[in-house]
DNA sequence: TTTTTAAAATAACATACGTTACCTAACTTT
DNA sequence: AAAGTTAGGTAACGTATGTTATTTTAAAAA
């Protein structure tokens, strides 16, 4: 009896999640969102409570997409410096989910990606085996490279500085290596 | 024949310095300022042409304050050392406006103090004066000392870490040895 | 084919913001 | 003391946004 749902869901999220991408949550609203769709914005209303709902959805597809970026590689042979890599390139690819995630305050309920990624003793020990330090000495490491990582990655997101691929793996293992020499002659 | 002004030019961009301060610019409105100014939007328009022009002598005003900080202790004997402390000091004290300044896009036209802070021979120089690297070697070195100062200042202008003075200092003291070390000996 | 029901469009309302027209009144000048 | 000038208040306009009441209409069910 009804007409058929023109307008799905799913739609509707990647249009929210794709002016995201470009613009950060600055450039979505509903009439914005409506006209990409060629609708008006009934049908964001009829699969969404409100905006807010919306927005909660787009963030957690952008946490997905984070968390793809992450666990790529995470069985590598290289696993550790793959994590370092992949952080930036998330940065590089989607610097503005980038900023969403960790350069500014949401009230859309952040899973803590900051601990969940770093004080977990996993990459304590996928470190070990780059470093052949012991478990004390590699937290204390790794904090450093961590800090360092979420450096180059900022200033990727912000396009303050240029970085290509081949200068940000040179970057991170130059910096790496120096940093295991320093800890291995002290 | 006019009456006297009551509100002040400065008045005004104080209290919208402070605005920001707390809430950066997302926060500042003519008729929040007009009410901590307990007045009408009125004075706001006279001293400035309109908002954004007010947002113009806000953002010279934060620069202002950064400048500050990063020239406080540079004839320091650590000069080098006292650089990265008050970056940081600075992302602390103001987290919104470290975010403003090197976290955001603006249309403020920015002064660019990545560049201006970090690509002249005054800090390669005083660098060497802690490391004794050659010239080439100590500006490879002070990018990565760079990168690890900016991370950690955002990482406190997000609050995403509460680092304690104490502990920053250990940490940018403690990466710095390390790094000078895998310099001498590679 | 007719009826019914919900999807979508239209258009409006509410709020928040920048901005401004108009008015009132304070104070300097005469 | 009178007059004129302008600071500041009031209130409105225009725009952008979220949201929703009302209307239209496509298509399923009878």
């Amino acid at each position: 009896m009804p007409p058929r749902t023109i307008f799905e869901k799913e739609q509707v999220l990647n249009i929210a999640y794709n002016i995201v991408r470009n613009e950060g949550f600055d450039g979505l609203n509903a009439r914005r969102i409506a006209k990409e769709l060629n609708a008006s914005v009934h049908p964001i209303f009829k699969h969404f409570k409100d905006m807010e709902e919306l927005k909660k959805a787009v963030y957690e597809k952008i946490c997905a997409k984070y968390k793809e970026y992450m666990l790529s590689g995470a069985n590598e042979e290289q696993a550790y410096k793959k994590m370092g890599l992949s952080y930036i390139k998330f940065a590089k690819d989607y610097p503005e989910f980038f900023k969403i995630i960790f350069m500014q305050k949401t009230n859309l309920n952040a899973e803590n990606f900051i601990m969940a990624d770093n004080v977990g003793d996993d990459v304590i020990e996928k470190g070990q085996i780059l470093t052949g330090l012991s478990f004390e000495e590699q937290k204390k490491f790794h904090v450093k490279v961590w800090i360092f990582t979420h450096g180059i990655a900022c200033l990727v997101a912000t396009n303050t500085v240029k970085f290509s691929d081949v200068e940000i793996e040179e970057l991170l293992t130059e910096t790496v290596k120096k940093l295991i020499i320093g800890y291995k002659n002290s």
